[in-house]
DNA sequence: CCTTTATATATGCAATTACATATATAAACT
DNA sequence: AGTTTATATATGTAATTGCATATATAAAGG
């Protein structure tokens, strides 16, 4: 199973959820470590329940479409409990912006900055989105938290350092390709 | 078309280069935005000679097989050129370690760090690496080197200061999951 | 002597992915 | 009046992926 169905459980861990309930928690708790599509997590739902990891809990409603509650297992929980214990290979870079910069010699200045322009342009929100979330939680001690709490918010802090040095990089490119084409021409 | 081709293109744009050598150029030039397997460089260039994108020279050989050598085509290069400068969609993001530090509140302290341990292990060399790339080519001054050159070192900076990270950060979240695991105990 | 490594290209395959589309009702917006 | 959004689940599909395997020769290492 790939890492989503883990991911999944790991939400369900907590609460028993709908499959439209977990893509909804995908575009908030978990957008910067995993993204996905509504179509893959209903596909992994079922997956889970071949395997015996979650339960269904049918819903009849009037005003809405009928839905279907997932709950974790123990068998599910057991194998999440393995999964968050087992060091992973190292996932596959992937990073084709940097390509561009990479390969883009040929370019001008005013094409290789629009790349890293629009690149600012949709990761600065986002950004901005973590760093408020971070501001809110930061100036509690770890010791007055939670184990879960300290740990979701470590990878909070993860998340708006990587932000932080995309931005910074970005930046400092774009000022020095500026300079750098200036001079040459 | 996938990134790759372009990436392949990239390369090819420099020197013509067999499936073969193209290969081994990923394992350094480009490991650290693009990884890829052999055998998708191997159908890459194929789709890529249907669309003309590159020609092939067949060289016979007599000590090892027979071999092409892919040479860009002007239509080629121009694919590569507008692709370059094409704003590319966010990448998804995917980082399952992450995930096992998020969902890692029922581990214990040995658990969560030997996963975190395993990810420095391998990623440490990788940095490495690059810090003694970085080394050498860092005292340039921007003005004193081609175009090419100082974006191949700025993507090399960033590589530097991304693997930075995640060393400071993975040697922060170790001692700091080791204090409050002993904390709660 | 046997195994591994280097040279060189290629296919089979199952899993995973993103995107589009289907179905159905109700509310809210324009 | 017509469109979009929210609720809810599901399938079709082409592209891409990693991994394994096939073929073939020569050199180097154990």
């Amino acid at each position: 199973m790939s890492s989503l169905a883990y991911i999944l459980m790991g939400l369900l861990k907590d609460e028993p959820l709908t499959g439209y309930e977990l893509n909804k928690r995908f575009q908030y708790a978990t957008q910067f470590f995993w993204t996905t599509d509504q179509s893959q997590i209903y596909r992994a739902l079922s997956k889970m329940h071949e395997r015996g990891w979650v339960e269904i809990e049918y819903v009849v409603q009037e005003e809405n479409p009928n839905k279907k509650i997932y709950h974790l297992t123990p068998s599910g929980y057991e194998a999440l409990r393995v999964w968050l214990a087992t060091p992973l290979k190292p996932e596959a870079s992937r990073s084709p912006y940097l390509a561009q910069i990479f390969y883009g010699g040929d370019l001008t200045a005013e094409e290789l900055i629009g790349v890293l322009e629009a690149r600012l342009k949709w990761q600065d929100p986002e950004r901005e989105e973590l760093e408020k979330r971070w501001a809110e939680v930061k100036d509690y001690p770890d010791t007055e938290i939670t184990k879960a709490q300290f740990l979701r918010r470590l990878t909070l802090e993860y998340g708006v350092l990587w932000y932080r040095l995309q931005r910074d990089f970005l930046e400092d490119a774009i000022a020095r390709i500026r300079a750098k084409w200036e001079d040459e021409t």
